[in-house]
DNA sequence: GATAGTGCACTGGTCCGACCAGTAGGCTGC
DNA sequence: GCAGCCTACTGGTCGGACCAGTGCACTATC
């Protein structure tokens, strides 16, 4: 006792060191998207290690979605931009692994589109309005068509909500929590019989809302589009997840 | 035309075949926490692929969370259960490379912690309001010893109340977010002149809004819970992103 | 017989050298 | 000036090798 406290060493793996510069790298802005890595022998060169371990780290580098790399290209790899990819890779994993039900995506969705909404409601601009506008025009135009048009109308115009509300976290975590849902429940939908009537209500209420937004109603536009969700897909909710979604209905 | 379309082909690397064959072996629970994978040199002769390969898929899904190795462990690489390890890793990357501004942050968990309140105030447990009422009594306790005490207390509170929503997605999102929002501003929160009357305002924001949630008034819980962060946090956002977080205090 | 100590078989981490298919850009021939 | 080939290089994969660790069985000791 009195001694040095010494503390445990972490032993570090050369290709996380390399992984560790680069992304600092990347963070700090001396690598910008698009910019080359030079090829995997140079950098076994400046790393001082063998090209094995050079490959390593460029395979979680690659995995991280931060760079991407092509058989040939005399470039090197490319510093790709930030996509949220990774992000619903991860956040798909959770859904499957960790269990996340349908109600938990749903009411998740239901947060995020009326808070979006609410913002909007203060903060878009008369281009957004006529982006929703026509977005609404699409889904009209889609029921009768089929329901893959209509999908692809309301998301437009969910996408622009979200990007009414200025806040990108909001955007991303929309377009990653829909399409783990779209993708749990788009064959239920799509053969679901009453799918043309819960269209056309569909329709009314994204009118409901955005006529709120417009007005500028923001709490009201998020009461509304929480209802539009909750009716849209309560269908596709088990029964004891319902309570949960309702509590979100005031 | 009216030949078969042939789509084109994308050449598959050797190891991302193995990668998907294990995270489809974990999604669909054949590989479970805990369980172990051979050996690498076991791996090379079920999957007919050199060691290196074997190494780059290993190193992939190392990278996503789903395996762990250790050097010299006799039993192989072990299957881990999901954490949002990775998740925060894309979020933080996110937040540093794209630009998300700590006003978009504060604002994104203003609505993941109202949203929170608002199902906690219909779906909390007795015992959850006792973890409330001790995380606010040791937030008062620790205004004298320092900042880090009362920051572990406020974490403390507002993870009880995620878990009282009964929302997955919002629990993790909440630690995710607020993880990096501390980091971006715990040193200046430190070094706060007024910091010990922003505590003290802090603690009787938090008695209000458990209040709220015990009386099971949702939206008002909601409400003050806004105020509430929005209070704490507006000292640290830049002017010119307040008006968008006030947009959110109705 | 229980236990402390030792050795071994095996692990993952790293290195090396080699081959292949694919790419881009320069060069040649027209 | 342009089309087409050639080549030097790329990343992907392979096989073999060595090292430092680890866990377990075996052994010697009490």
């Amino acid at each position: 006792m009195g001694g040095p406290r010494f503390e445990p060493v972490r032993t570090v793996r050369a290709y996380e060191r390399i992984v560790e510069q680069v992304e600092e790298a990347i963070e700090s802005g001396t690598l910008c998207p698009g910019q080359r890595l030079p090829s995997e022998r140079d950098l076994m060169g400046q790393f001082s290690v063998s090209r094995s371990t050079v490959r390593e780290a460029l395979r979680v580098l690659q995995a991280r979605g931060l760079v991407r790399s092509r058989p040939g290209d005399p470039h090197g790899a490319e510093v790709q931009p930030f996509t949220p990819t990774e992000l619903r890779k991860s956040m798909t994993m959770l859904a499957r692994v960790d269990g996340l039900s349908l109600g938990e995506l749903v009411q998740f969705r239901m947060v995020l589109d009326s808070s979006a909404n609410l913002l909007a409601a203060r903060l878009r601009t008369d281009e957004q309005l006529a982006e929703m506008d026509t977005a609404i025009a699409a889904m009209r135009a889609a029921v009768e068509v089929g329901y893959d048009e209509f999908s692809t109308a309301d998301v437009a115009f969910h996408d622009t909500v979200a990007q009414a509300s200025g806040n990108k976290l909001i955007q991303i975590c929309t377009e990653v929590v829909r399409s783990i849902v779209l993708g749990l429940i788009a064959d239920k939908i799509a053969a679901a019989p009453d799918r043309v009537a819960l269209m056309r209500q569909s329709i009314r209420h994204h009118e409901e809302v955005l006529a709120a937004v417009r007005a500028g109603d923001g709490p009201l536009a998020a009461r509304l589009s929480r209802r539009t969700m909750y009716d849209y897909y309560v269908g596709y909710v088990p029964t004891s997840e319902r309570p949960a979604l309702r509590a979100l209905l005031e």
